[in-house]
DNA sequence: CGCTGTTTCGATAAGCTATAGAAAGTCTCG
DNA sequence: CGAGACTTTCTATAGCTTATCGAAACAGCG
């Protein structure tokens, strides 16, 4: 019940195979991270991660009580896709504009990750008192998105959709999108991160504008949004 | 390594717990099937399937070598997404209506089935040689709907986007989409197959066509198009 | 030098997929 | 009607996984 196991260096039994760079944990978590790009979150055993962190099987279960626990840790660092929709949602401005810059900064974010979103929901669903976190950021996601497309509504600048089932196809849109940039399905063309985050934006708002000639003006307006709000936050 | 192995009724040892029905094999799909659509293909184990069909875990294996296996039986008779994309891609009238329709009736198909798409997608893509068909039925689809939009563009109902990457958008809408409807997310509003149906096809369209107003029509000749379709095939 | 706290190790339980070989029937043919 | 072949199911078990338990090996401190 020890309250440490954070740093941690010099002190305990020395491993086998030499001794540690710097915090175990960090190490684990980045080596797991490694594994989890290469070979997805499943197939990704507590033995691979182990070696590669220079420990034992079991010796991983000190820091980490269960594999998920681990996938947890790497997602706390993922933050910062929400930071755009919630700088834009009340600003300012054409909402189209707004919106389309939430769309591609959540998509950028997707193909960045580490693991696939339907991977992470996965072991989310299965653990969902300690992935609380992961669900709220996904309906505050939503909630923000919709409200944009209120707006947009109120203003004439989008169609006279149901916000809510348009946020949801926006995002969905984009989840979709991201697994064709990760495993590219045979005999279809690869693509970009950039192109799937362009596409998928391009494809929401021609869905939602009112007329489809403003999508250029739309485009070079998010631009503008991505990279002063971008900026100041990071 | 006897060729039997298909409807065998009276032959062989007994089972323990009574005999069998029908066809074990038909009943362990049946029984996997189930079980497949209550928990998901990875959670269900050989030895649940085993019992809910009524042998031990491992005379499964006497039928299926493999777990995938079942799956892929599975898989095979649930054909059919892709008739109405054939059926209407060298059709006449206008290529909006028909694309609608096969975005439709592919949504409701990946609502319809047992199995969520991206677990199938998962299984088939580590035993690529027993799923080939899966992948050949998926790129098929691709380029079908990819040959009505580039019907649209030039007839001028669509929008000049390049044909590959909208029905890639527009797949991935429906395969997005189709989780929404399988695993509502907590806190998000729930929707029916069929909201989950003309949500996709509506938004993909809408994003394609030249002028939105065009939609309420497209929808109606797609109905059309889908009741005509529908009953000459099945 | 012994005591406490920290970290790692080895051994092992329980559950999973899959295999091997014996067992228990039916079927066929002389 | 009886011997052998064939079909189907069984038991037992190997090898993998996640996860737990208690002992072992170190540092620091009085």
């Amino acid at each position: 019940m020890g309250a440490a196991r954070t740093a941690g260096a010099t002190a305990g039994r020395p491993r086998l195979s030499g001794s540690a760079d710097g915090s175990p944990r960090q190490e684990i978590i980045r080596e797991a991270t490694a594994l989890f790009i290469a070979k997805g979150y499943a197939e990704t055993t507590m033995s691979e991660i182990a070696r590669s962190a220079g420990l034992r099987q079991s010796s991983v279960y000190y820091w980490f009580a269960r594999k998920e626990h681990i996938l947890q840790a790497l997602l706390e660092e993922n933050r910062g896709s929400l930071q755009m929709a919630q700088a834009l949602e009340p600003a300012s401005g054409p909402a189209a504009a707004r919106l389309y810059s939430v769309l591609h900064a959540d998509a950028v974010q997707l193909c960045a990750s580490p693991l696939d979103f339907y991977e992470f929901e996965r072991v989310a669903r299965s653990q969902p008192q300690n992935f609380g976190a992961f669900f709220e950021d996904y309906s505050e996601l939503h909630r923000l998105a919709a409200s944009i497309i209120r707006q947009g509504i109120d203003s004439g600048e989008l169609r006279g959709v149901d916000p809510e089932s348009a946020a949801t196809a926006a995002l969905s849109l984009n989840e979709g999108l991201q697994r064709h940039y990760r495993q590219p399905l045979p005999g279809l063309r690869t693509y970009t991160a950039d192109d799937i985050s362009t596409l998928s934006a391009d494809t929401t708002l021609a869905s939602l504008l009112r007329t489809t000639e403003a999508l250029p003006d739309v485009r070079a307006r998010a631009a503008e949004l991505t990279a002063a709000t971008g900026a100041t936050d990071s």
